[in-house]
DNA sequence: CGACGGCTTGAGGTAAGTCAATCCACGTGG
DNA sequence: CCACGTGGATTGACTTACCTCAAGCCGTCG
């Protein structure tokens, strides 16, 4: 199986034989499986290692005071759970396993010793953390100035970009865990109104999602109601245009 | 003066005074002056180098399709205006100047020369980052499960410590430049009904805002309203819990 | 078979948006 | 020094998007 961290950070990167040999060792020298529902980390947990997502999908969440759970990202194979672990004390949030998910432990001390050897791995590093902000900064506007409906068809279409780039979403149409509460923790509306947003995409012949699978009818449709704009995932630096993130996903984009 | 670059990234890390001098002389090489309303950074802009809020207030911002402005951030003296230069194409977002600022420009150049070279400068970009993606998280939250009300209050209160922190908020009250509208564009609400929210949290005896200035009358008020919990900011990392973050703003986390 | 999790539907209720007028502080030019 | 224009703050009347509560449905799994 490739490894989908060295394969999304070489998105951006070049790696040497032997950074990739050492990249390929700490993801498999610690490997744990979590079941779909499990925390793969607590929120305020003090961690002396970091947690790279291999396979399954998962919820960057935070439960409130209020008791609502707010999911900030959804993670997917190559994910890093937690890179502030280097930096800050602890957690300020959790990761949720959504699906069985296997996780590969790599020790803070190792990272380090990597970031400090190869500067590739820093500048990939980098690459992703700065991804990650411009996602939330997306989902920033989302939520400020989108309606619940524009919203949704954002999410949807930024996920069928994300499954698109590691090839599992042939024909825009997708194996789709994601329960309808998930979707409206995610997006800020009520289980209630997400419901009554996806009838309405399927009922517009945008989308059909039946058997935990969805299926995009209409992709240029989707991408247009939902003012999708890809700049902010930042794909375009691919090194090589066919083989690449941007050759994946190109007519979506 | 005191710069506050160094200042916010000495909350966390220590510099050699080799270090602390190479700073020093980057954020005077080259300045430049900005008037109140004007673009430091457009949206879409090529960068060769980065820009450093010396004095002002500043807010990085996006405009939609359908016109409306999304204020993601407020960017105060010490703030960097575009750390994703060194590793993406161009910027997805603009800066602009809310009051008269002043900016430092620092070749991207000399930037990475000296990341490779100092491992403290290294550590204080990656915490200045990771804040950043926390507070981004924190907005999230605030947009997906927060009223507008409480909304507010908790950005008045994140203004109020951050402020605190450079020492220009004595008594809880401080210089206040920002506008309703800006309120409004920053929590993605109305500019009337940010008025109102206003209105309400001087009705109830929190606040007062007159004259571009605003008093926090009830700091432990303000702060329970807003469910206020200063872990995201991360300030706790102080080295000095007297002379640190922690200690200037002890009271109000 | 029953229980359960996830999805669907309906009937109100309310927070926040829209549109539009007014007011106030200010700076500028005649 | 007053007249005027302008940007920001305020107020009121009306509309609507989204929430709440609550019941019913359907497939699956023990």
């Amino acid at each position: 199986m490739v490894n989908p961290w060295i394969m999304k950070m070489e998105q951006f990167t070049q790696f040497t034989d032997s950074e990739r040999h050492t990249l390929e060792r700490l993801s498999r020298e610690r490997v744990v499986d979590y079941a779909a529902g499990e925390d793969i980390i607590r929120d305020g947990a003090h961690q002396n290692h970091c947690h790279l997502m291999l396979t399954g999908l998962a919820s960057r969440y935070k439960i409130l005071r209020n008791g609502k759970r707010q999911i900030m990202a959804f993670l997917v194979p190559g994910d890093l759970c937690d890179a502030e672990i280097f930096v800050l004390k602890e957690m300020d949030h959790a990761i949720g396993a959504l699906t069985p998910s296997r996780v590969a432990l790599i020790h803070a001390d190792e990272m380090r010793k990597l970031l400090r050897s190869s500067g590739a791995l820093a500048e990939g590093l980098w690459w992703g953390t700065l991804t990650d902000l411009g996602v939330l900064r997306e989902r920033i506007i989302d939520h400020g100035s989108r309606t619940t409906y524009v919203r949704m068809a954002h999410l949807l279409y930024e996920l069928l970009i994300r499954y698109r780039v590691f090839g599992d979403a042939k024909d825009n149409s997708f194996a789709f865990p994601i329960t309808q509460e998930e979707l409206a923790d995610a997006t800020g509306m009520t289980p209630v109104h997400a419901n009554r947003m996806l009838q309405k995409l399927r009922r517009d012949g945008l989308i059909v999602l039946e058997g935990r699978r969805l299926s995009v009818i209409d992709p240029k449709g989707l991408k247009a109601l939902a003012m999708f704009d890809a700049e902010y995932l930042h794909l375009d630096r691919a090194h090589d245009p066919k083989d690449g993130l941007a050759g994946r996903v190109g007519d979506l984009v």
